[in-house]
RNA sequence: GGGCGCGUAGCUCAGCGGGAGAGCACUCGGCUUACACCCGAGCGGUCGCAGGUUCGAACCCUGCCGCGCCCA
């Protein structure tokens, strides 16, 4: 690094400005080099590899959630000596591009079909180009310390060589084939979808019951999509259903087509269902599709791929599939053979989760798949048997439900962008050959027409990113990577595939090495502020990037790591942005303070540090070691909180306060100094895996540093808990709220300095804090002997009972007094029976373990005394 | 129908066998020389309901009621 370091200084701006010092600070981390693992030594891997977000995304408030939970993660292995390699990069998502593409395409007046594949193609390498990843510099937005230098697309060359390997060794597995088979048809984007792809809705249809036949040999069918009809090449019934059994084995013409279809016996047929008389289209309906085969039935489609009835030789062909359930319903109904109708009918419909959220048609189709059987074999025994572990661990039976019961995976796509399957066909199509990514295919043989599912190559995306197939240096040291950061919603879309392609593509490494990542750490999906999914159509999405403008990167990644527990939503509002911006002034402000002081780390730790120094010190070290066992085990939210209680609730409210006192002393003040820088440095490195930008500039203004980003991580603080010492700073706190209190109540003017003394400090070992307390608590110790209290109160402790004197300057409201001491009172009683109760139940003394029973006797005794001082100050009161 | 989970302060959530907590909101008082994006004090909960286990249950078990998500 050539550039200048800031020099160590008291004089921090008065504000910390994020929007002009995040970006440039960025760049000067990616220019060192830090995010850049040095790929060799000694240091132990740790490798992470982003979820792929889409080419055609900007980052939106779950991206932002999953960025901060690995950038946590990887900035504190970094900071603890790790080669850490966060790997970025996009996946090229076939689909949605091409539904931007072929947008633009139709407003130009032009289609992909009348561009042609080659320049289709081209132009989309050219949208890329111009508007894709516009999330990668969103990322640098967010801090993400990914390594640039090493950024992938799951179409670039390395990727592409990756998909066509892994391809061919599939195919020559026999793991790859081709058939006919049910597929869910989306017929706005004319492709195939996978099962995944497919989401079921409840809607509002209706059930036609339609009578096939006269007379006495007429059978009666119900269907919601009455145009499938057209369609039927049987009726069928259960074998031992009486009613029908005159029927079997007879023909009946179908109407409107006019074709005649037998009436075949079904073990399969629900004879309590409907009519228990079920019409079938084996080409359009997946449990008509298995009674087709069953029976050998011809399976005609009648739909083509843009969901128009094709083929039937009715009037209803080129009608749109819902303009065909209207025409032949009514059709039906002018000949007489509507027999019911039920309407409103609720019934479950896939409905596309891609492109328009169109139904989708069950339609026979020839197609590509992945025959899964042993590779999710594979993936479920990983987990099982512990190589792979799933946290938090309650999300299993989500991933062995999936696993094991996967159906084949369709992976050819009727799309132009993506990898073209690499299959040939002989001219006279009766021979076809698999090729690998070097291999030439004969003259005059052609490629098949469609390209890989997206999620093909981001199956791959653990090893191909380093490399595979290649032997890289990378996938020697980064693979098996260390954990995958990933929503529970879209465990299936690409976990199990990761798994399934990572052990079936590493095998010859062995079980342990094979597995694509060690732990899967699963989390939930943002929330808005009331606990509701965010959706565009409820209105309730919020723009991490305005967040950001407005609050800083800091707050917003603080926000949501706090929000983070494993595997549960988190939600978020605004007012949790500004808490968390709230938080980032007050760690600037009071680091502000302790560099004006002369804070400084680099001072040596007093011999003899104060009850204070002590205290802090040793909560530092908690806080250090709690801090670092909940990142462990990805417990953002609980370490989050753990910091943020430290830093405002113990150290600015407390321990600076104190601070200030010890700096006055001359003989405590270097002390006072050092514990300062210590501890502001130790938490500085704690705080900056969550809010990066901030602590760099602190922790470089406190330290002189060249920066927070490559400082250690404190996992051991140093300073052991001297639970003497913590104790007499808990004392001091009641003593100084107790005073406080009264202050409150009596409306003793904040600002006002009030004359006191104090008594019975020194019997309660607080002896050494008569100057704390007074400048906690705004008061003038009193020496001289006409000092006249008009008030006094009583502080309890485990060691005795503080005195204080106070001249408030005037009578005391003797009714604010008595109510205080009233709820006092109230409080010590409640405390007494439920003690009395416990110690009178001689199970409980003869059971319970012996520290318990102390602790109750303990606190009973507490309470007995404070009744009778309490008792006794509301005698003393004056009568009103 | 199967699986996972949730019902705790006005809101959002921690706590998961021995004294009910946090953030935000609210009330009162304060521009006290790090900070009004702040400081101090306070209000607020039969921990969904009913049984059971236990010396002791918000916490464990059973049932019920209500809610959510995933799969079929």
């Amino acid at each position: 690094m050539t550039e200048t370091l800031p020099p160590r200084t008291a004089d921090l701006p008065a504000q910390w400005i994020p929007g002009e010092v995040e970006a440039g600070m960025y760049q000067r981390w990616v220019e060192a080099g830090y995010f850049t693992p040095e790929g060799k030594g000694d240091k132990p891997p740790f490798c992470i590899v982003i979820p792929p977000p889409n080419v055609t995304g900007s980052l939106h408030i779950g991206h932002a959630f999953e960025h901060t939970l690995i950038d946590v993660l990887v900035r504190r292995r970094r900071m603890q000596g790790y080669d850490a390699l966060w790997l970025p990069g996009m996946d090229h998502a076939s689909i949605a591009v091409h539904a931007l593409v072929e947008k633009a395409l139709a407003e130009e007046g032009t289609s992909r079909r009348e561009l042609g594949r080659e320049a289709f193609i081209e132009r989309t390498w050219q949208w890329k180009a111009e508007h894709g990843g516009s999330i990668l510099s969103q990322m640098r937005r967010l801090g993400d310390s990914v390594d640039w230098t090493r950024e992938r697309f799951t179409m670039d060359e390395g990727a592409n060589h990756a998909v066509l390997t892994m391809f061919k060794k599939l195919y020559d597995d026999g793991l790859i084939y081709r058939a006919e088979r049910m597929v869910n048809w989306s017929p706005a984007l004319r492709s195939v979808l996978s099962d995944i792809e497919v989401n079921h809705v409840e809607v509002e249809g209706e059930l036609v019951s339609i009578r096939y036949g006269d007379g006495d040999d007429a059978i009666v069918v119900a269907t919601t999509r009455v145009e499938t009809m057209l369609g039927d090449t049987a009726v069928v019934v259960h074998p031992d259903d009486e009613r029908y059994a005159h029927l079997i084995g007879t023909q009946i013409e179908l109407p409107l087509v006019g074709r005649t279809i037998p009436i075949l016996a079904d073990e399969h047929v629900d004879p309590e269902f409907g009519t228990g008389a079920v019409k079938v289209t084996p080409a359009h309906d997946p449990n008509d599709f298995e009674i087709g085969r069953r029976h050998g039935l011809p399976m005609p489609t009648i739909m083509d791929e843009s969901g128009r009835i094709t083929g039937t030789g009715t009037e209803f062909d080129g009608m749109d599939r819902f303009e065909a359930r209207v025409a032949v319903r009514e059709a039906l109904a002018a000949q007489g053979r509507i027999v019911a109708e039920k309407r409103p009918y609720l019934h479950s419909v896939g409905h596309s989760s891609r492109g328009p959220q169109e139904p989708i048609e069950p339609r026979l189709s020839l197609q590509w798949f992945v025959k899964v059987g042993p590779l999710a074999q594979a993936a479920g025994d990983a987990v099982r048997d512990g190589r792979v572990a799933v946290h938090p661990k309650e999300m299993e039976p989500r991933y062995f439900a999936w696993v094991d019961n996967m159906h084949d995976w369709c992976i050819s796509r009727q799309l132009w962008w993506g990898h073209r399957i690499p299959v040939w066909y002989s001219p006279d199509g009766s021979e076809q050959v698999c090729l690998g990514p070097d291999e030439q295919p004969p003259a005059g043989w052609t490629q098949d027409e469609d390209v890989l599912d997206t999620w093909f190559s981001s199956g791959q995306w653990p090893f191909s990113t380093l490399g595979w197939p290649e032997q890289t240096a990378d996938l020697d040291r980064f693979y098996p990577t260390s954990v995958l950061v990933t929503g529970y919603d879209i465990l299936f879309f690409w976990v199990a595939r990761m798994m399934m392609f990572g052990l079936y593509a590493m095998a010859d490494r062995g079980p342990e090495q094979s597995i694509p990542f060690h732990t899967i750490a699963l989390h939930g999906m943002v929330r808005d502020e009331r606990g509701k999914k965010m959706s565009k159509s409820a209105g309730n999405t919020v723009d991490p990037i305005q967040w950001m403008d407005a609050y800083g990167t800091d707050a917003v990644r603080f926000t949501l790591a706090r929000s983070a527990n494993p595997g549960t939503d988190a939600p978020v509002g605004e007012a949790a942005v500004q808490a968390s911006r709230n938080f980032g002034t007050k760690l600037w402000n009071a680091t502000r303070f302790a560099l004006a002081n002369g804070a400084d780390p680099a001072l040596p730790l007093p011999s003899e540090p104060t009850d204070a120094d002590a205290w802090i010190l040793g909560r530092l070290n908690e806080v250090a070691a709690d801090v670092d066992a909940l990142l462990e085990d990805f417990q953002y939210a609980k370490a989050v909180e753990a910091l943020y209680h430290f830093t405002w609730d113990e150290l600015c409210d407390w321990y600076v306060e104190l601070a200030k006192v010890q700096l006055r002393d001359e003989s405590r003040a270097d002390g006072t100094r050092a514990v300062l820088g210590h501890t502001f440095d130790v938490l500085l490195r704690l705080l900056h895996p969550v809010s990066p930008f901030l602590t760099e500039a602190l922790w470089q203004a406190l330290t002189g540093g060249e920066s927070v980003v490559v400082a250690p991580w404190p996992a051991e603080a140093g300073s052991p808990v001297d639970a003497a010492a913590a104790g007499r700073v808990t004392d001091l706190q009641k003593v100084v709220t107790e005073i406080r209190r009264f202050r409150t109540e009596q409306r003793v003017p904040d600002a006002r300095r009030v004359a006191a003394r104090l008594g019975g400090l020194d019997g309660t070992g607080l002896g050494g804090h008569r100057g704390a307390v007074a400048a906690l608590n705004r008061l003038d110790l009193a020496e001289s002997p006409d000092f006249t209290p008009t008030a006094t109160l009583e502080i309890a402790l485990p060691g005795g009972t503080v005195h204080v004197e106070l001249d408030t300057s005037g009578a005391i409201d003797v009714a604010a007094e008595r109510a205080r001491l009233g709820r006092d009172l109230t409080a010590a009683q409640k405390e007494l029976d439920q003690a009395d109760k416990k110690l009178g139940n001689p199970k409980f003394v003869e059971k319970a373990p012996a520290e318990v029973v102390e602790g109750i006797r303990a606190r009973r005794a507490t309470a007995a005394a404070d009744i009778e001082r309490i008792t006794s100050r509301l005698g003393a009161l004056p009568q009103s």
